[in-house]
DNA sequence: GTCAGTGCAAACTTTTTGCAACTAC
DNA sequence: GTAGTTGCAAAAAGTTTGCACTGAC
């Protein structure tokens, strides 16, 4: 499905959501839902705004970026992630699963995909409950840390080594 | 394992980190230490803060309290949830492995268990990241909230009929 | 004795709210 | 025309920082 096609049927799914609950349709809500869905993985308020203000004819708040964003919550369009102290979202409609690799050390974040796990996550039966979706967060050390922290510890060695050697 | 065993164990492991780290031991440090580990569940740092303030003979500054959690999360003894806009934090050490059902209309968060999940987790291959633990948070809609919603939306249906009947 | 750690308050960041102006219905 | 929506600025909530004092080493 190309990217203008999927545009196309989350704009039907916000005006229905809209239409279903008693909302208006504005220019500033489309002209949103349409830049986010121009955006590929996640995004924050911040970036969001200034990507408003830039590349729109028309300016929006920040107020209106978070009053909007509580609709494609609610109208499943969007989920939201809470890794860092600010929220992050992404598009959910028509995008592939996946998980999160986030290094405890520099806070880097992956995106990756397991299809046995998605399987094993979609399968619980939850009692009293009705899933809408789900976020699986890996925390850990990435490659890049791992390596770093093994050569500054060998440095250390070294100069410790080379301490005693002077005394 | 009881709780004082549990304590124990942990304050020889934070011990361990702090001497390791070159950080010193501090009464303050050692106290909410103790506190946290008398904690079941999560807490956020506000419910802490007038935890120390009422029940400890000395207080301790949410500054304080902030510096020590970064501390006691590099030192594995805690893990950190940003479910809502403030942070909740748990103990980590000698607690079973859970999942948790977020409420996405109520905000309500409850626990449960489901071991086939959790050894799905634990078998995954990850390619250049060292895995230490995760988080799995399902969205959806409590019970609660589901009955409410459903008899709210017989109330509207109800009372749009007497409203047509008195036209 | 030294310097990391602490308490306090101020600063900073992110999100929410109040209100006047605007606009979709 | 009316009531929902917006932009702006101010407020609120959570976290971090600066500085003088304290206490672990």
């Amino acid at each position: 499905m190309g990217t203008s096609e999927v545009k196309d049927i989350v704009k039907q799914i916000f005006t229905e959501y809209l239409k279903a609950n008693g909302y208006r349709k504005t220019l500033e809500r489309f002209a949103i839902l349409d830049k986010i869905y121009s955006i590929e993985g996640c995004f924050d308020i911040d970036s969001l705004y200034f990507q408003m203000m830039n590349h729109e004819k028309f300016r929006v708040s920040r107020a209106t970026l978070y009053n909007t964003i509580i609709l494609l919550i609610n109208a499943r369009l969007i989920i939201k992630h809470q890794l860092t102290h600010s929220s992050q979202y992404e598009r959910s409609y028509n995008r592939e699963t996946h998980h999160h690799l986030i290094c405890t050390q520099c806070g880097s974040s992956v995106e990756f995909s397991n299809e046995m796990l998605q399987r094993a996550i979609g399968n619980i039966r939850l009692n009293r409950f009705r899933m809408s979706h789900y976020s699986l967060y890996i925390y850990g050390m990435c490659n890049k840390c791992n390596r770093r922290n093994k050569r500054e510890q060998r440095n250390n060695k070294e100069s410790s080594n080379n301490n005693n050697k002077g005394k």
